[in-house]
DNA sequence: CAGTGAGCGAGCTTCCGCTTGACTT
């Protein structure tokens, strides 16, 4: 470029600073000449890792630094700011983007920008949107700012104390921090309910009945006026035997009619539910496909991202995307358009920096986009689309016919459910409803009815059911606890930590996740609080809106803070010898019985006779099924080691025998090997023979 | 879809929240 040309470039000229890259594109294709536009990729400027790098006594003062791997991009921003006239800061409008505007300008300023630096703030990636920022250009928020020092300076102090304080009571390289700790919380603390809990059991009577040539089944819900009795079986016949010789006869028929609403758009937490509900996907898993939607797929036209980003906590859409959706419904489902938009209420403290998560175009059905798609990217596409689409269409509308039939004392019931109106539901396929409805004919008042036979069935009440990944994730947004860019990568932390483990995909505690709960709840209850979070969000708010000052909110946590640290730091007991587990193994070298450790590549068989004997070896989870193989399967992981597990024999090379699926202890009936764990939407978990040839599997019993 | 295969023993670790790649410490 001719040097003229290029000073003719520099004015006028305006950089724009956005925090993600895919979104950074758009915006530039938006924008056209005179602009150009950069992203940070998150956050630039933080505390050091390495130490706490807060000033105590000089009012809680951070020391920030550049991130680590993160000048390469400071410098290109700086390079590219001192290129033009302008600069707009237009990280997200919550309060980490505010942050990281503070911290670009700052810096900027530093390098002798001297470029115009303003805070431009757009919740949409539409161009109305962002036009519309740019002619209203503002300050900083300081109030913003400082509520995020507030929060950064607190998750830091409570992090780093509360972790070393483990480290010095139970075991190297544990960590404990203001939300992994509380999740951890929730997770033993239900699983001390399913301990708690005893099934009873009960049983249910249905009669089925006849009236001409129609069969259908009534269920007992009523004896005496009141709910049934019926704890065995014996029960049962004895119920049964007070009827006999008495009619049943049609007491009454209600017909109710149930309008269903269609459900707003996604936020993060909402698609990680349904996504791990419907589709059997982890919170990570739904996440890293969810980015590649988001980041662009080649549709023969070119790389286009089909959705809207993923981490989000709003409901909201733009006025474009409603405009668009309401025109795909009104060419495809014209009957289902309803005359105004609807409108759903946001979450309740949403920071609503992003749209809801959807479909960028309404009309890239799934069916359009499937043949550029993974089966999995597919899936998930496909459940935001539907969501979105049927957000805007008409209520669905079922009649229910309920009918009561007396006999004798007993009141029966049979019910039956027929759409009248299916509209939003048009569009669901992946998300539709699994309920199925029985048929009843015709009766009216009065009628008589045949008993065909009974069929009595045996329940057991059912307890508390362990965290998901559904509803942890559903629990912690209910409880403010953690952020929608955090859900996944908490249970995913709590998992390396081998603090809780996935078994059926539930989230079990472990040992030690029960003993580090125990530590902390009964230490630092306050900070173990649910409602910690929620408390703290009120102070950060103060100090946001009402410039309430940030240091005075933090010495008021620290003080009582430190000194239950210090204290427990000198007084508590060290568990560390409670840690191993005793097993039934026992050293072949020195016949000492082994203990199970966790060491840095997860748990193994160690000698009790330690330091003396210093006998290792895996864990074995299954005797090698092989005809003449002695050697146990354990697991192992490729080389280079954050590869997913697999699990082999000891006695490889010489026996070559593998299976993907974790072994359980369960042995095939059939062919005698052992049993592996699989999982699939439509069964659940279910176990399946680790012998290729034999292809015996059955269902996992609960446990 | 194929093919995958240690050792770990008190080795310095850790927080939460933004964002995406990833190369020699």
């Amino acid at each position: 470029m001719p040097k003229k040309a290029a000073e003719q470039n520099k004015k006028n000229s305006t950089l724009l600073i956005v925090e993600s890259p895919a979104k950074a594109k758009t915006i530039e294709r938006y924008l056209g000449k005179g602009y150009s536009v950069a992203a940070s990729i998150g956050h630039l400027i933080d505390l050091p890792k390495s130490r706490m790098a807060i000033d105590i006594d000089k009012d809680f003062e951070p020391e920030y630094i550049t991130v680590r791997g993160k000048a390469k991009i400071l410098k290109e921003l700086s390079q590219k700011a001192s290129k033009v006239d302008h600069i707009l800061l237009a990280s997200d409008n919550d309060r980490e983007g505010e942050a990281i505007s503070f911290h670009l300008k700052s810096f900027l300023e530093k390098k002798n920008t001297k470029a115009k630096i303003e805070r431009i703030i757009f919740n949409e990636i539409t161009p109305a949107a962002i036009r519309e920022a740019i002619l209203k250009p503002l300050e900083i928020d300081s109030g913003k700012v400082n509520a995020q020092k507030a929060r950064r300076v607190l998750d830091r102090i409570v992090g780093y104390r509360l972790s070393p304080l483990l480290w010095k009571k139970v075991k190297n390289g544990l960590s404990a921090g203001r939300v992994q700790s509380v999740a951890l919380r929730l997770i033993c603390e239900r699983e001390k309910e399913v301990e708690d809990f005893t099934p009873e059991e009960y049983w249910t009577l249905e009669a089925e009945l006849k009236k001409d040539k129609h069969h259908f089944a009534a269920q007992l819900v009523q004896y005496s006026g009141a709910k049934p009795v019926l704890p065995d079986s014996k029960s049962v016949e004895l119920l049964k035997e007070k009827l006999i010789g008495k009619d049943f006869i049609v007491r009454e028929i209600k017909k109710a009619e149930k309008k269903s609403q269609p459900r707003a758009p996604y936020t993060t937490s909402k698609l990680q539910q349904d996504s791990a509900n419907r589709l059997g996907f982890t919170s990570r898993k739904t996440m890293q496909i969810a980015q590649q939607l988001y980041e662009g797929i080649n549709i023969g036209s070119g790389r286009v991202g089909l959705i809207t980003y993923m981490r989000t906590d709003s409901t909201r859409i733009s006025i474009q995307a409603l405009t668009e959706v309401r025109q795909f419904i009104g060419e495809n489902y014209p009957d289902d358009l309803p005359a105004n938009p609807i409108n759903y209420s946001p979450a309740k403290r949403s920071q609503d920096a992003h749209e809801a998560i959807r479909p960028t175009y309404s009309s890239y059905t799934p069916d359009y986009v499937k043949e550029y798609l993974t089966k999995d990217q597919l899936r998930l596409y496909t459940l935001i689309w539907e969501r979105f689409i049927s957000s805007q269409m008409k209520n669905s509308v079922s009649e229910t016919t309920t009918a009561d039939i007396e006999c004798g004392e007993a009141l029966f019931r049979a019910s039956m459910t027929r759409v009248k109106e299916k509209g939003y539901q048009k569009v669901l396929k992946i998300l539709a409803s699994k309920e199925k409805s029985e048929k009843i004919p015709e009766l009216k008042q009065g009628d008589s009815l045949v008993l065909s036979e009974y069929k009595s069935e045996q329940h057991f009440t059912q307890g508390p059911s362990r965290f998901t990944d559904a509803s942890i994730v559903k629990m912690l947004e209910e409880k403010e606890i953690g952020r929608p860019s955090t859900y996944a990568p908490i249970i995913s932390l709590l998992l390396d930590r081998h603090y809780v483990s996935r078994k059926n995909r539930q989230l079990v505690p472990t040992q030690l996740g029960k003993i580090i709960y125990e530590l902390l709840v009964n230490s630092f209850n306050d900070i173990l609080d649910v409602n910690f979070t929620a408390e703290m969000e009120r102070k950060l708010d103060d100090v946001e809106i009402n410039n309430e000052n940030w240091v005075g909110m933090i010495q008021d946590f620290y003080k009582p803070f430190n000194k239950k640290v210090e204290h427990v730091m000198e007084t508590l007991e060290s568990i560390k010898g409670a840690l191993d587990e005793k097993t039934e193994y026992v050293c072949e070298n020195c016949g000492k019985p082994m203990v199970k450790k966790l060491g840095r590549f997860g748990y193994f068989l160690a000698c009790s006779g330690f330091p003396e004997c210093k006998n290792t070896k895996s864990v074995p989870l299954a005797e090698c099924p092989r005809p003449g193989c002695d050697g146990m399967i354990v697991a192992r992981k490729k080389q280079g080691g954050k590869s997913k597990e697999f699990y082999g024999c000891t006695n490889y090379p010489e026996c070559d025998f593998i299976s993907h699926s974790k072994p359980t202890s369960k042995k095939c009936p059939v062919c005698g090997y052992f049993m592996v764990e699989k999982y699939d939407k439509a069964r659940g978990t279910y176990y399946s023979c680790s012998n290729h040839e034999c292809k015996n599997s059955m269902e996992a019993e609960e446990e």
